[in-house]
DNA sequence: CGTAGATTTGAACGTCCTCAAGTCGAGTGG
DNA sequence: CCACTCGACTTGAGGACGTTCAAATCTACG
């Protein structure tokens, strides 16, 4: 559980082309040319690993070399203090980039732990810098990547600094949604890849709160809910509770 | 109050010089050697701002176009939802980099806002990327700069999702008493430069919760507070505070 | 010196947490 | 195939922490 799958045989040496992938429009290439696409596949030593269900791709501490973009399965990342206490950071799925933690102290800042079994794409910080050098739009590319990130933490920041139990969810719901949908999933049909108590640490609450959350919105005809198969009925009244939360002030 | 200080003409045609400049060694150029101190010098037009108290700088929806460093005063950004809540998502000092939000949309995301009268070296995203493209080590640093603000909110998120009222502000406390020291100030006795409010805002927590938190550190011996004038008297017992805060975890 | 805004403090309330018990489902071995 | 077991989830009751509302105090600044 704690082994590193980093260390483990499972990468492919199989060519890896950005060029031929399904998830170029919406990973770390999007908007490069076709040459420019070659490029990176030619010279972006691209390779692949598999993470099993449970296993860490990296954890905090390890040596930071790599950035990976995430091709299948689901992760989640997340800190823990010395004391015991964990906070989920963020929820990753396809096309998604994980470890830019570790760019600025060389060594990864968060755990990063598959949630399902899953395939990376290796992407060595070393190549990606020096691509970024020559391939002008792969380093814009990049920057709007991490920039998105930071925009990204703020919302988080906003919604564990004011909202209540109740937006909180309806905010993580319609986030995962929102992001199913850009990869051709169903909006309304979901199956969360997490438990309970991941949901509640990621969104600042007990897992007793996310599962009373879950049955009152079911209750409200919002969602149904069945362990971790959701069918959100009406995002528009999940939106509405957001929106409509701080209304007092 | 809500007219922008960039369209104002405060940009100073003063030659900006990165090369002569005091904080060179904890802003961005951290690391360059002296000849790319003067190509910095010489190809990023930079030119200064300056940002009465109270007035922004930039405010959510602003086409992007610079990046800010921070030389004198201070800040804070904020995120506010449709719905009138307002999130503080950071308080930035000489040296610091704001308004990489808006690199990924082209608008800037937040609103930045003076706390005191402030002077900001403007960086243009533009010359900055190319020049990014010629100097290795230029970008290396702007990469680990947005690095580390990635982490950084990390760390607000661990803050906001797993910490009660006093550790919130005791790690608010002690964060800011680092950075002063870094910068050369005394890291025992600060002057806020922002309201209970604001506090709260970025803490999660109500202005009233600030000031009784502020009373009962005073009362336990932690500090003496009169207004925004902070005497830290046992630093450690602050950290304490925050280590010990998840025992039963 | 007066006013507006910031801060402090008190009291009652509400949301979420803690603790606890019970339910459900997947995987395992008889 | 079914009973068993473990972990995940649900639900209830009581309590804690932080909020809300309110009033008093203080400071800065014109």
């Amino acid at each position: 559980m704690d082994q590193r799958v980093a260390k483990l045989p499972h990468t492919s040496p199989t060519t890896v082309v950005c060029s031929g992938c399904n998830l170029r429009e919406i990973c770390l290439p999007v908007g490069l040319t076709m040459p420019e696409l070659l490029q990176v596949d030619e010279r972006m030593v691209t390779s692949r690993h598999r993470v099993a269900r449970g296993e860490k791709l990296f954890q905090t501490g390890d040596r930071f070399e790599s950035v990976y973009a995430v091709w299948t399965g689901f992760f989640k990342t997340c800190i823990a203090s010395k004391d015991g206490r964990e906070q989920v950071t963020g929820f990753q799925m396809g096309g998604e980039l994980i470890g830019m933690d570790g760019i600025g102290t060389r060594r990864h800042e968060v755990d990063a732990v598959a949630l399902e079994d899953a395939q990376v794409c290796v992407i060595p910080y070393d190549d990606l810098e020096a691509l970024s050098l020559q391939i002008n739009s792969l380093q814009q590319q990049f920057h709007r990547i991490m920039s998105r990130e930071i925009v990204r933490n703020h919302s988080v920041m906003l919604l564990l600094g004011s909202m209540h139990a109740e937006e909180r969810l309806a905010a993580f719901l319609l986030n995962l949604t929102h992001r199913l949908q850009a990869r051709g999933f169903s909006s309304s049909s979901v199956v969360l890849r997490m438990s309970r108590e991941e949901i509640g640490s990621y969104l600042g609450l007990k897992l007793e709160t996310v599962s009373r959350t879950f049955s009152k919105f079911q209750a409200e005809g919002l969602l149904f809910v069945r362990h971790r198969q959701i069918q959100i009925t009406d995002p528009v009244g999940l939106q509405q509770l957001i929106d409509g939360g701080a209304e007092a002030d």
